[in-house]
DNA sequence: CATGAATGAGCCTTCATTCAT
DNA sequence: TATGAATGAAGGCTCATTCAT
């Protein structure tokens, strides 16, 4: 026996992740007061009591699991905000591709459902999730449309406006899927909602004698 | 001071709506799960087991809740749906300035947000919610989109899609108001996010050699 | 109009009897603790509210309810211990045809049940059970017994346990009755145990050169 | 005094018994819904909560306190049927000390009480206790009952019914002791009664020419 | 580190009792 | 008298948290 090489040891260093996996799946299901802390720690496959290893309480296993749902998307949100320039329309179409694809393959829609539920009994929560992603996000893209407005691509409007109703069927599309859909809703296809989207707002947007 | 002030009154008809409106408070605020029924009933001005004189369980109260809710707003969208003929960028501006009000004036919003975090916990209400109202709405303005499309007025392109693109921003600024608001981030003036969204839309959707 | 004679007044009077009648049937169904002020009330026919027009608790009713059953037997225990002499197997016979036909037509049964059930919970409604009624039952017939064995009708034994043992069936088989009969136990004729209850013990006690 | 002593210990194998216990004791002085869980988790030293990680529910907890009582007697109720043969006097003696003993060292009795007063509101308790140990111990007696009559030892008669008269100053002995005792009553002692009482029936069954 | 039995505060719910009508 | 809406004190049960192992 060589006690220095177990064969399978436990990957301590990756607990952490897979219980916040787990307790994300549970919080975007029942939502934070209904999650049940047994059933995180089933789905981790772990104690109930190996959970107080890692967090102090369920509260603040909420927060790590909006915290770590924050972290990948910053680097989204700041390639977005560093995009390089060019005709606004590239720029938006380029943009738009990128969160739909953001949308599609991550949990981000069910954070979302989770930070808007709760936003009320985790105040914190709510405006970590807003400075950190919704604040940049939009200050990115109003910077981007005041630009264009600037160079005379862009009707006039406030820029801020013109963001908010870019991004907003994405979220609709989200919370249709999250919402709607489990109960028989008939699904949207998320490209074509973007596309459509982005070439009727930027019709709507674009200066005349500005191309499509 | 009146010495004769009555312990407990009797108002068989009044207290149900009381009820429901307290429970409204409560579950918009802290969703079903964490809300209290003691909150419930010390707000609703009642004792908690008086709740149980008009409801059968909290789950029940629930429901009441968000089916009361549904009704005022059924009469809405079938006016809209029966809007009058006529150009089309009137009847959507119209439509428009509806929706923005009844948003502005009722609780709406509250119950959307409760709908959205408990679906998956109740999933009949987000059916009711859905086969009831979204539903109902959609199709209306679909229809009408599809009418314009029809007599030449609007630009190709999937008519329900184009009923998400108009009505996503007004979900965005609900939620908005009721997540992000209260920890402090900048308020939008729902009218004007209204109008230039739908200048902006208009421009991309009529038709060329069509109004505005 | 004559208010002086109305043509349907309500009993006033048979209330507290209707009442004790409900509330007999439900106690001696689901148990004073399971029992519930409602279902009383309703099979009553009258209000909860009514109940505390005539009787101040709960516990009051249940009293009420056990005393008023023993009154009736009274008259019988005594009518019993009176009984003409006259050869001993003649009375026993008697007896036990007036127990049996007491079993079969009233309510001592249920009530009896009630007695067990409760005693721990209600000491002083069992003490009344025992002392007005068990006691001087027992005593009229143990006396009956060693009368008849001074004079030399019956075997020597203790005349209060040959009581009991000419008892005992007649509780048997009420117990049976409620208990197992509704599970699905097959029943008994009341009759012919007890009558071939008597003959048994009757051959048992008699002393030689004296029976039947 | 032991400083260290901890706050709760680790006794999974043991808990359920302790708790079965305490709940007997409890549920017999107070019947099924007067017993209040809280009495029964304090008398098994546990705390309320503990109760759940081995019962589901106060009923089940009932079900268990009744099924555990059963099966300690279905041995001694085999070993009755099994009873060597030989002639009855001698079986049913020794069949009726072996009752008095079980009804003495038990706690047989209190268990029969619960199951009378609580038949109404679990019937499948009242059914089990029926067909796991009545109905064999019935079925037993009757047999060597039937089987003595065969060989001319006892007198014609429902052998059914002569059990029931064997058996039945058993049932009033344990109803008289948590009945009637508590409040004052005399004792019986039991083996007296048995005795008596057997001696009795046997001259009374036993046909002519057969011994004493 | 990890487990899971045990705790105990707190919630939903019931129901005997009260009281304005 | 009679009603029944309303009360409020528990009780059954849950579950986040702790701790002996």
């Amino acid at each position: 026996m060589d006690p220095g090489a177990p064969k399978f040891r436990r990957r301590k260093a990756e607990r952490p992740g897979e219980i916040v996996a787990a307790a994300l799946a549970v919080f975007a299901e029942k939502g934070f007061a209904a999650a049940r802390l047994d059933e995180i720690a089933a789905r981790a496959g772990v104690s109930k009591g190996a959970l107080y290893l890692y967090f102090e309480t369920k509260e603040d296993l909420f927060r790590a699991v909006v915290g770590q749902a924050i972290a990948p998307n910053i680097a989204a949100v700041r390639a977005m905000a560093e995009a390089h320039p060019g005709p606004f329309e590239d720029l938006l179409r380029g943009v738009a591709t990128q969160l739909a694809h953001i949308v599609g393959v991550t949990r981000i829609g069910s954070v979302a459902k989770m930070v808007i539920g709760e936003a009320r009994n985790f105040p914190e929560v709510a405006r970590v999730w807003h400075d950190e992603l919704v604040a940049h996000a939009l200050a990115a893209m109003s910077g981007a449309i005041a630009a264009a407005q600037a160079r005379g691509e862009v009707k006039p409007g406030d820029p801020r406006v013109y963001a908010l109703q870019l991004i907003s069927p994405m979220l609709l599309a989200v919370i249709w899927r999250e919402t709607f859909v489990p109960v028989g809703a008939e699904p949207f296809d998320l490209n074509t909602l973007v596309s459509q989207h982005v070439e009727t707002i930027l019709r709507g947007m674009l200066a005349e004698g500005a191309s499509t």
